[in-house]
Order: structure tokens, then C-alpha cells, then sequence
DNA sequence: ACAGGCGCTTGACACTGTCAAGCGGATCGG
DNA sequence: CCGATCCGCTTGACAGTGTCAAGCGCCTGT
């Protein structure tokens, strides 16, 4: 009568376990015994709802990628109107999720294991891909619906700026002084004067 | 009598073999017990030259960064005295190692359990990213010796071009549409006129 | 000749992923 | 109301993994 819980708990727990395992002890604790001990559930659980380890890597996956998506979203609405400010937003939320979440991040981008063309997580990290392609498109050349260039280039600046600063090299100090802050080397790169009401940032 | 090997050579045997263990099965085939059937030893033998599978990660880091530095500093001398021509080259020698060796660029920049403050492997580091460095000297504001914000701009470029290229994604048709080539987002990003001599590519 | 240590082996342990078999309860056809 | 079916999970086993303690052989220095 109730209504009952159409989706399986079980599935949900261990990914919030699997999750829960990754945030305290890296890469290296997650694991599918012990994701089932959290759950309460015996060790070969997993292997029903999930294909093996690399199954529940790609179910975590997605939904990193969702809460990915959700936080640039967030990032960008409170950034207001302006087309840099927006972009910039994103790309903050891009670098704060990195931050924050380690063992996602690496989950999403870099493990091995992960399925990355599976068809539940392929919609959300195409969700995250678009929120920036939309951020990027005011400066797009003329009226143009897409600037691949430019995509690619801001894609690859804010992932390669959160893997350097904050997934592979130590703590801080990583490498020659200070590094700079995000924003700036964003400037650089989209200086272009293709705004559609002509202010300059 | 004659020259005796003076280093412990089962060392770089076991190095060796972990790297063809990872350019043939990529990280999962990487094993301290596989590394020491391949070279010819009892399973526990890798535990004594090295400190675990992470110590044995971390020195299979170091040998990839002097390759990797040899790779772009060879790209670079052989594409001339122009800076532009030669910065691009450290970036072409960055990407056709990553390209090449998935697996080894995974142990460098993103595999957990790499020591990466190891001081064998930091000299290494330090060397691939001096390199970039002096690449991006020539276009520093004034007379400066260093830029840091381009620096981390264009390691940060080509870092996560070279990730969401070879890496994570699964072989070409990755995102939206053909991709565009590196050098295309690098002069979109070295567009200043602080040229030594004025010209302008 | 003898002590010592370096380089490696042997054997054991806990832990991992994976598989086959089985079990309990709900659901459904008759 | 009864029996079959099937989903969700458990149990038990297996090979493979990293890690440790103990021991062995040989080479070196004294």
C-alpha cells in the first residue's frame, strides 16, 4: 500500500558505501567485501546488482558525475549574467569538486576499471560536457551554436589545472612557487572580444 | 676483473619487466609477483630492492620521466630555433608519450601509491617540468626569467588535452566532434607579441 | 679459517575478486 | 488454497595478491 521502493535499496547503499569508503581511505579501501560489510550484506552481494568490481566503479561514476554536473550548475547561477563571470563559475565548481572530492574525481576521470562508455553513465558525464560547451558559447566567433576550439582548450585547462594541483602532486608546494588562481589563467585564454554587449570581462 | 655490473641489476630487470607488464595489460596486469615470475626470481624478491608495489610504482615513475623528458627535449631541438616551433614541440613530445605509453603516463601523473616526493623520482619531475618552463621563457612579460602564469597555463593545456584525449576516454568520437589538433589551442593561448625578434609565429 | 652480511628463497598469512550452488520468501497460475 | 517460479541474497570454495619472518648460499673482509 505504501509506497514501496521501486528501485533495488541494495544497490543504492553500496554505491553510498562504496562512496563512503572512497572519501576515507582512497582508491586503495574501496573494495567490494568491504563495501558489503558497510552494507550489512554478505561479501558476494555485490556481484548480483553490480559486474564485479569494475561494475560498481562505473556506477559510482555516475553518480559523481551528477553531483558533478549539479555543482557547476550551481556555481555558474550564482555567478549572475555575465558570460566570463558564468564561465568562470563553472570552472570553479569544475575545481571545487576536484578539491573536495579526491577519490571521485579520480574515479570519474582516471581509474582503470570504469566503463566509460556505459549507457547509464555516458548521460551524465555528457550533462557535465554541455553545461561547459553552453558556458563557452558567448564567445563563440560570430552567431555560431559552438566553438570546438575553445571548448577543448577551457576542457582541457581546468582538468589539467585540478589533476596538477590537486590530485597528483602532494599537498602544496608542488612544484615552482605559488601557483597562480584559475580565473587568471582563464582570462588568458578567452580575451577575445566576441561578448554580445561589448564589455571587456 | 672486467667492469662488474656495480648497481644491482635484478633492480632494473624488475623495473623492466613491470613496465612491459604495463604496456601489455595495463595497470592491472602490473604485479609485484607477475614483475618477478617475468624476470626470472621468486615472488617475494621484488619486496627487497623495492618498498611494495609502491615503491616498485614509484621507481617505474622515475624511468618514465627521464624518458619522458628525453622525448620532449628531442621534439624540441628538432623542430628549430623558432620559440613558438619549440614550445609546440615540448607539447607534441609530451602528447606522443602519453599516446604511447597509456600506461606509463597513468603511473606518472594520476596512479595512487606513487611516492611522487621520492627523491629519485622528484629530480625526474622536476627536470620534464623545467623543460616546459625554459620552452615558455621566450614569452614571459619583459625581460623576466620566469612566467609563472603561462607555466601553469600551458602545463595545465597540454596535461589535460593529453588526459581527456588518450586517456580516459575511450578511443576517438570521445566528446563532440573531431577534436582539434594541439597547436591550434596552444596559439590560442600564446597569442602575445613578446617575441624577442617581433615575429609573429 | 671464520664471522658477517647481502641477495634471494621458502613458507605462511590475511585479504581480494569471482564463481557455483543453494536458500527463503514473494508472486502468480491453477 | 496449493505448488511452481524467480528474484535477491548467502554460503562456501578457489586462485591470485601483498606482506612478513625465517632461512639459505655465497661472497667478502679480517
Amino acid at each position: 500500500m505504501e509506497n514501496a521502493p521501486p528501485a533495488p535499496a541494495l544497490r543504492d547503499v553500496l554505491i553510498e558505501a562504496g562512496i563512503a569508503l572512497l572519501n576515507e581511505g582512497g582508491m586503495a579501501a574501496l573494495t567490494l567485501r568491504r563495501a558489503a560489510a558497510r552494507a550489512g550484506v554478505s561479501h558476494a552481494a555485490p556481484a548480483y546488482h553490480f559486474d564485479g568490481l569494475p561494475g560498481l566503479l562505473t556506477a559510482i561514476a555516475a553518480r559523481a558525475f551528477a553531483d558533478f554536473s549539479n555543482r557547476m550548475q550551481a556555481a555558474r547561477d550564482l555567478a549572475g549574467s555575465d558570460p566570463f563571470l558564468r564561465l568562470a563559475g563553472i570552472c570553479q565548481g569544475y575545481l571545487d569538486f576536484a578539491r573536495i572530492n579526491h577519490g571521485l574525481f579520480h574515479v570519474m576521470f582516471t581509474s582503470p576499471g570504469v566503463n566509460r562508455a556505459d549507457p547509464v553513465l555516458t548521460p551524465h558525464s555528457q550533462r557535465s560536457y554541455l553545461l561547459l560547451r553552453e558556458a563557452c558559447l558567448p564567445f563563440a566567433p560570430a552567431g555560431a551554436h559552438e566553438d570546438l576550439l575553445l571548448e577543448t582548450a577551457v576542457w582541457s585547462l581546468v582538468h589539467g589545472y585540478a589533476t596538477l594541483r590537486f590530485s597528483t602532486l602532494p599537498r602544496e608546494r608542488q612544484v615552482f612557487g605559488q601557483p597562480p588562481e584559475f580565473s587568471a589563467l582563464l582570462r588568458a585564454l578567452v580575451a577575445r572580444p566576441q561578448m554580445p554587449d561589448g564589455s571587456s570581462r
